[in-house]
Parts: C-alpha cells; structure tokens; sequence
DNA sequence: ATGACGAATGGAAAGGTTTTCACATTGCAA
DNA sequence: TTGCAATGTGAAAACCTTTCCATTCGTCAT
C-alpha cells in the first residue's frame, strides 16, 4: 500500500540502508546516488513512517502538554505559544486536559509506554513529590505559577514582583487608602501577588487595613468578586484605589463603582493582573499587569527542547517579564 | 532497561505468543497461564510498548485534533469534550493549532507518517476539494459550523434554527422593530443565522429594513461591535429588539443602551448567542442561545469512534441542540 | 482402538525503520 | 609497488510487538 524503503531501494537500484541515510541526511553519501534515491522517493511518494522510525531509535517525537483546564483562557494562550514552538522544532503535541490524581496516572503511563520524550505541565498541583520521579525518565518542564521549593525547571512570571510594582505605582499616585481584592491562599501566585503588594505597602509606613480588604477565593469568579466589591465599596470608609488579582475582579469593581456612583479614576482607582481580551468589555478600560502567556508557552517548549536534546539549561526558574498596561481606570489621588 | 514481552516470557516460563495473548484478553489461554503471566508483568512492572504495538497492528491509536484557534473559547470548550471522550476510549489526543494552508499541510504529513488514525476538525475552512482525498486515508469528523454542500460527516448547531427561533421569541414578545447585529457574510454561521431570522420575520410579514440593521464583519470584536450599536441606536428610529450573531455583541449593545440611557429590557431587548461565560460581566445579564460545545466535542469524538472502528455511522450532518436561556435583557415590547 | 476435533501453546515471520559491521573501492603517501 | 586511510555501500541485526501456522495433548464419538 504505502511506499517502505524497500520500495524506494528496488526502484533506486541502491540498498535500504542507503535509504535510510539518505533520509536522515547522513553526510556518507554520495551526491549521484543520494540524488538517485531522492528521485524514487519522490516518484513513490515515500515518507518514513514515524512509529516504525521511533521503535528502532527508542525514542518519540512527541511531547504531552498537561493542562488543567483548557477553556481557561490564560493556559489556553499558553498552549497556543507551545504549539508555535513545537511546530517549528518538529514535535508533535500531545495534550492532555487532566487535573489532580489523573495528572499522574496519566504522565505515568505516558512515560511507561514511552509514548512520548519530554512534558510541559501547566500549573501542576503543589506537593508533588513525585516529579522528580517522572522527571528522572521523562523530560520535565513546569509552565505555570511558581511554586516554591520545587526544584524543577520552570517558567512563570514573578509575582512578589507583579504586587510590588502595583503597590509601587498606586502609591506614586499619591494613593495612601489602598485596598486589594483577592484570595490569599487558594493559590501560589495569589499568595506571591499579596505578599509582594504588603511588603511594598509596609516600607512606606502602611500596614494592611482589615477595612481594606476583600478576600475571595474563587478570584476569577465575577459574581462573587461583584459580590465582594459590592461590600467593600459600599462602606463609607472605602479605599480610594483598589488592586485586584485579576482583571475580572477589577472589572467587578469597576462595574460596581459604576453602580454606586463612584467614578472611575477620580474617585477610585482600579489596578487589575492579566489584560484579558474581555476586560474591554467594561468601561473605563482597566489599568493591567499583562502575562506574556504565549511566550512563556514558547520559552518552555525551547527550554524542553535544549533538555531533551541534551544541551546546556539554565537551572531552576525561568522568569517572564510581565508588564503594566496603563489604561483608564487609574488616576493620581484627589 | 524497561521490561519487554522476552522478559516477562522468561519469567513466566511461556512463550512471548503466550505473554501477547494474555496482555490483549484474549480467550485462548488457560485460566492458570494467565494467572502466571499477569504475576510476571506485576512483578517486572511491565507495559507494553505503544509504538511497536502500532508498528505491528498497522493502527494507531492517537487521534489528531486541528484546531484554528485554541484561545477562542468555544474551541477550548469542544476541545475539552473531545479530551473527555478520547481519555474513556483510550485514544491519546494530537492537538494542532493551525489555519488555512498550514491546516492541509499538517493533515497530509499526519496521514503519510501514519500518526494518527483519525482526526477532528474543528472549523475547517470553505472550499476544501481536498478533505474527501484526506478523508479516504484517515477518518475524518468536523465538528464546527455547518458547511452547506460539504459531504463530511459533521457535528454542529442549527444556526438557521437559531435564526428562526430568535426572531420567534422576539415577536412573541411582541415586538415588530427588531434589528439586527453581525455579519452576513464573514462565516456560514452568521449567514444561516440570519437567513433563519429573516425568514421568520417575513412570515409575519416584516421584511428587512435597512434601518434596523447594523453588520459588522468581525463578529465577535467588541470595540467594533460598540461603535457599531452606538451607531444603531442613536437612530431616531432606533428598534425596540436586537437579535445579536454573538454575546459579545449584544453586550457591546447592552453596554450602549446604558450609556445612552436606553433601559433594557424595558425600552430594548438584546438577544445573543453563545452563552459565554463572560456575559454575566454586564447587567443586565444578556438572554442568549448556548450552544453545547463540550457536549459537540463529544459527540464528534465518539462518531470518530466508530467510524474508525467501521461501525455504522448517520450519514452527513448531526445536529447538536441549542437552548435558549433567558436572562434579563428581554421582555415584551411595549 | 482409532480418528477427529478442540484447546492450549510455541515457533517464527512480519511490520518499517536505523545502525553496526564488514566489505569493496578509491586515492594517496611512503 | 605496497600499505593504509577514507569513502561509499550492502547485509543483517535490532527495536518490541502481534499473529499465522504448526504442534502437542487430551477428550470424545465412532
């Protein structure tokens, strides 16, 4: 049915083995027979055929991305960026919409079955003690919030830094009531964000206001941000300037200012993290820190690539540079 | 290094034939053989080996998904259903983000390497002479917009329905000015869709007017979609109903109505589609058409299944059921 | 008692590559 | 002229399965 190198060598006059160099442009050929077999290849259509060709080198071209949920829209930019990459360095993606136990299971099994050489795992879970494991017989590279103590090879943004420079920027604008609407432990970049935003704060004499304060777990949930908001702008000490974990719950608090009558920046300054696409859905546009998603999806796949292939890596984290995207929602103090 | 069937023959003292037959169920073999083979793989941690298994069955058991744009939520949301099914057959997911020419390209090497076995096309684009040669090597399922004329066998929604059935809900509200806003032309969706809405109109005899219609051709863009409603319903004889090709649309005119103090649902209705999670970002929430893309997903998924497995499959189109939620934006004219 | 049959199992081929090793040819220096 | 290295090529093994075919053995019907 579909042409083999036995074809090409019996229509080439040459041996398969010959074929084979040929196609793997082996040097050890010469130019007349070399062009011989490129006649016949192309004649019979002849492609290799990737299983047997993986079978014999004990190896796969494949690389899984691990994603907890792909209708997210940062880690779907993110695979967007890994499959750029991946196309150009020849892999084939395999993806895998997995969370929790199943992340496992599944990664092992794909080791197991030698289904594929390397991984690049959005956001893994914390306390994952058996990374280093599967990394020992599988390429690893995390792509995600930084998690601390791990010692495998990561990209992700800063996001101490992220809640410095938003406490940094506010406070430049003469803002001294500075609330903050997140979670504080429901995930890694949440506590970073917080922990930077406070310790800024804190060097300027300002120590964290219960009054100021809205916490939210689930903070990419806009109802219950709205919810939030709602509360804390309705008391009538409110903060003049608000920051928010994510871009969904600045444009809550955005909306709702809106509803109270509270404008927006002159009343109240909104700091978000994200530049989602959506966040022009909501006016005044929001003042962002944006994720470089797409390029953390490629600097991971290159990252795996230099490993897999057995070159040079930097160690531990790699960090991609986020950056604050002015907009309207924010303005100096009155 | 890892064990192979030689392995676990050696320690079960059978043959590899014997060793095979056990790893794939077979009947053939007697209870207390089995039961010594199984301890042997138990104990030397073996699995087989995917790729020579593929080699020797000829068969693959990966299935290719080729998708425009990953970042666009209904993908994401139909590649999660496809996810979902692919993971209960035990196929392993091929993801492939890429458009128009590149989407061809892909799909040939994937057929000639023999990667995969099948594959899913998300949204594959108009005038494609070369799907049927594609489909004859590889099993092939849209699962995307309907394309008229197209052969394939596909998953998608009734747009035209949609059409209808909005222009339904709106009249039996009672209104007789409905605009409409999107685009007639960019994709069959927007087209089917508004040829079902003016249908229905014209059967209770009220034909298209010019005035009443905005269309823009990008039609899920926001700011277009904001200029365009403002432009809308600023008119003198603005309509009193607007049936939206997206939400993101009708939140744009939602937004609008706002700001020119338009009330909705009393003095406009907004009627979108989508369900988009984002729509509860805008009050008044937007009643809408979803559409079931994780459940597209699935179903496109297990059609696959079949069809790879030359099980009998419905010929042609399968139709995935919309539903319209009704939110906050509609009410009856006054 | 014999033949036929079915069940359980093993031997060996096949699937399409890559790669090692060996062989033959050439060119060049001694 | 001889020896040796470099170069180009082919034969065959190896990668790990599945599966066809053959063999053995026990059972049952004649």
């Amino acid at each position: 049915m579909m042409a083999t190198v036995f074809d090409v060598a019996k229509e080439a006059g040459v041996s398969i083995a010959t074929v084979s160099r040929v196609m793997n442009n082996s040097p050890r050929v010469s130019a007349a027979t070399a062009e011989a077999v490129r006649a016949a290849v192309e004649k019979l259509g002849y492609v290799p055929n990737q299983q047997a060709r993986n079978l014999r080198k004990n190896e796969s071209n494949s690389i899984l991305v691990m994603i907890p949920d792909v209708t997210k829209l940062s880690y779907a930019r993110t695979l967007a960026g890994i499959n750029e990459k991946a196309l150009e360095y020849g892999y084939t993606l395999l993806m895998n919409n997995a969370v929790g136990e199943e992340q496992e299971i599944v990664l092992n099994r794909m080791a197991e079955t030698q289904r594929c050489a390397g991984a690049i795992l959005l956001n893994v879970m914390l306390g994952d003690e058996w990374l280093p494991d599967v990394d020992s017989r599988l390429s690893l590279v995390l792509c995600s919030e930084y998690v601390s103590g791990c010692n495998m090879l990561s990209v992700s943004v800063d996001d101490r830094k992220i809640g410095r420079e938003a406490a940094d920027y506010l406070l430049k604008l003469g803002h001294r009531r500075i609330g903050y609407i997140g979670s504080c432990v429901s995930c890694s970049s949440a506590f970073e964000r917080r922990e930077g935003f406070l310790s800024r704060l804190s060097e300027d004499g300002i120590e964290p206001d219960v009054r100021l304060v809205a916490y939210t777990d689930v903070s990419t949930n806009y109802r219950e941000g709205y919810r939030v908001a709602r509360e804390l702008l309705s008391r009538p000490d409110r903060p003049g300037a608000i920051f928010c974990y994510s871009d969904i719950l600045a444009m809550a608090a955005v909306t709702v200012a809106g509803e109270l009558g509270i404008r927006v920046p002159e009343q109240l300054s909104v700091l978000g993290v994200d530049n989602n696409v959506y966040a022009e859905m909501v006016h005044p546009y929001v003042t962002s820190f944006s994720q470089p998603f797409e390029e953390m999806g490629r600097r991971a796949m290159e990252l795996l690539h230099l490993k897999m292939t057995g070159q040079t890596i930097p160690t531990g984290r790699v960090i991609a540079e986020h950056e604050l995207k002015i907009q309207e929602s924010t303005g100096p103090a009155l």
